[in-house]
DNA sequence: GTTAGCACTCTCGGCGGGAGAGTGCTAATC
DNA sequence: GATTAGCACTCTCCCGCCGAGAGTGCTAAC
């Protein structure tokens, strides 16, 4: 249904609007691309793929714009990826390993790096496992009849709160408590500990391990997110009134983005792409997001993405994404081992 | 210098100006506020105050707008201050007993609700000791060879890193090592540390003494700060175009807000007011800033702030700020206890 | 010292109109 | 039958103009 010249015209049209973002009219397509047809063969065509619905006119003689749909069928079948070259590859892993190797500061880089070498936000999630389990719990004295309890998971991440302990319980004996706990809870989930506290005759034993399985519960309502590259993106020209830049800035903070994230169902391999109305959120209608899993240590994963308006660099974001993601599983690889 | 009369005018006029936005006309003044003189009496007081510097205008024939001093001058003397009512007192602590207590929950809330109170951007620094010394160190088994450094700090902060260990070292051993350490190294500070380190043997016990140094070296590189408010101050008319927006929100994150934190002296009780060229950034020089610390645990500190346009409502600011700057302290106590 | 009156200044919003960019259509051409 | 030249038509964008309005500063009178 969509002949071959018309194919290559969307693909020239998107490009184009892309690279320009000024909607884009036949003689540029004619001039620029050097093609071999006039004007008005290329306007008659151009009419033909409004029709179908690829692209839209702002109004009666402006330019033509992709559509969605025409973003859509961009991204399936014309774009040209931009791979990432070798030499590019060696910047980015030379700007890692410039900086002290850590977990945090891995992650933030990550998205740092990813949102200069994309032009748009990015935004890395530290790594979770969708069922965390207690790793090691410790008690901290703070002062008598409270402690600080720190639990460490086994996706590497650490929480902590203050808790409540008998009056008389000194450092020692909350060391001892907390070896008490952990012989039991070692590697249990939330419903684990649940089961254990119902168990145990100690009340405050039993207070700490549900305690502890709080901890646990409210593990990934608050997933670390690393986001960078707003300004640049919202320098962009979609981004001209202020309240389109306010809505922006109060969309793109971990909270938000947090939901965004979660909703979407992530490859673990490639990408997904998520152009405009594919996205459920309400304000990310014009937005698209490129997102991809990446492997943490111990079976938890992590999400890699980049949101930015529909007219994007899609064949350099998409295999960017796709690099970044394993690129950030081989370091944490590293970083582990 | 200042005659009682012109003082008179110059507070109306900052009140005026805080209130609307718009430059000060003399028949605005006559009219809203009943005046018992004409405008051109006015008119000529306004010259004078224009002259002494306290005023200025934008073009020829617009209204007064207060500079610097005038807003300096209205903050020392003139200013009445709206105080936290009852009311308003038990509303505010009826919302922190709505949510569940906890450390960084509650500062967070306390941002947001200052923010709420006060109109602009609240940022409340999580309390840290400005040379904190180790409570107590752990170190959890990841695999052979690597471990979970946690460090809980006598500010009841905790910060973790991964270490190298010996092979063979299993949790136990770690354990064991770890209760070592806590033995020669609790309360230590960095400089102890680093001094116990020098006369350790074994060298796997040296590096994580080291590690631990410098875990709270890093410490106050990267004190957790709460943001609030952001949409609604930059929706404030100053910000109308989009420049001032983005450079607005790019400084209003947590990286530039602590330096501008943390290069203010802040006075422990009270609220230190910093109005436009008083601050020491570039990017705060159309700004005022309303600092106060508040007392955390053990000898901690840290700061409640408000950002905001020099066009900023100081009477309901400043008392607010030292309201939540002693309300966090208690309720920081109570978590405590 | 205060005030009425008035000339003067500057901003702001609306209007008009011309230039320019593009399209869509028609009729001619290959 | 596809392609193209040509042209009328449409819509935006920008610029300049003008008048209304808001304020001031000054002067002269009270």
């Amino acid at each position: 249904m969509l002949s071959e010249r018309r194919a290559g015209i969307l693909n020239l049209v998107v490009d184009e609007y892309i690279d320009t973002a000024v909607p884009v009219s036949s003689r540029a397509l004619v001039d620029r691309h050097h093609l071999e047809f006039s004007t008005a063969t290329i306007r008659n065509e151009l009419a033909r793929l409004e029709e179908e619905g690829y692209i839209t006119h702002p109004y009666t003689s402006a330019g033509r714009v992709p559509s969605n749909v025409g973003y859509r069928f961009y991204v399936e079948r014309l774009m040209a990826e931009e791979p990432v070259t070798l030499a590019e590859q060696r910047m980015i892993e030379h700007q890692f390993h410039q900086a002290a190797p850590g977990y945090d500061d891995w992650l933030r880089l990550a998205a740092s790096i990813l949102a200069a070498a994309v032009g748009n936000v990015a935004v890395v999630s530290r790594p979770q496992r969708s069922l965390p389990a207690l790793r090691h719990a410790q008690l901290v004295h703070l002062r008598a009849g409270a402690a600080l309890l720190v639990a460490v998971l086994d996706d590497g991440s650490v929480r902590q709160r203050i808790v409540g302990v008998p009056e008389a319980d000194t450092q020692e004996r909350l060391t001892e408590r907390a070896e008490r706990l952990n012989g039991r809870c070692a590697n249990a989930g939330v419903v684990a500990l649940r089961d254990t506290a119902a168990e145990l005759d100690d009340e405050h034993d039993r207070t700490l391990t549900l305690d502890i399985a709080e901890l646990l519960a409210e593990h990934d309502e608050d997933t670390e997110l690393y986001i960078a590259g707003v300004r640049p993106t919202l320098e962009q020209p979609e981004f001209d009134s202020t309240e389109r830049i306010l809505d922006a800035v109060q969309h793109l903070e971990a909270y938000h983005l947090r939901g965004a994230l979660r909703a979407t169902e992530t490859p673990n391999d490639g990408a997904r792409i998520l152009i405009g109305d594919e996205n459920l959120d309400e304000w990310l209608q014009e937005w698209t997001v490129v997102v991809s899993a990446f492997d943490g240590p111990e079976g938890a994963s992590g999400t890699v993405a980049v949101l930015g308006p529909t007219r994007m660099r899609y064949g350099r974001t998409i295999p960017r994404v796709r690099y970044f993601s394993s690129l950030i599983s081989d370091l944490l690889q590293e970083v582990e081992s």
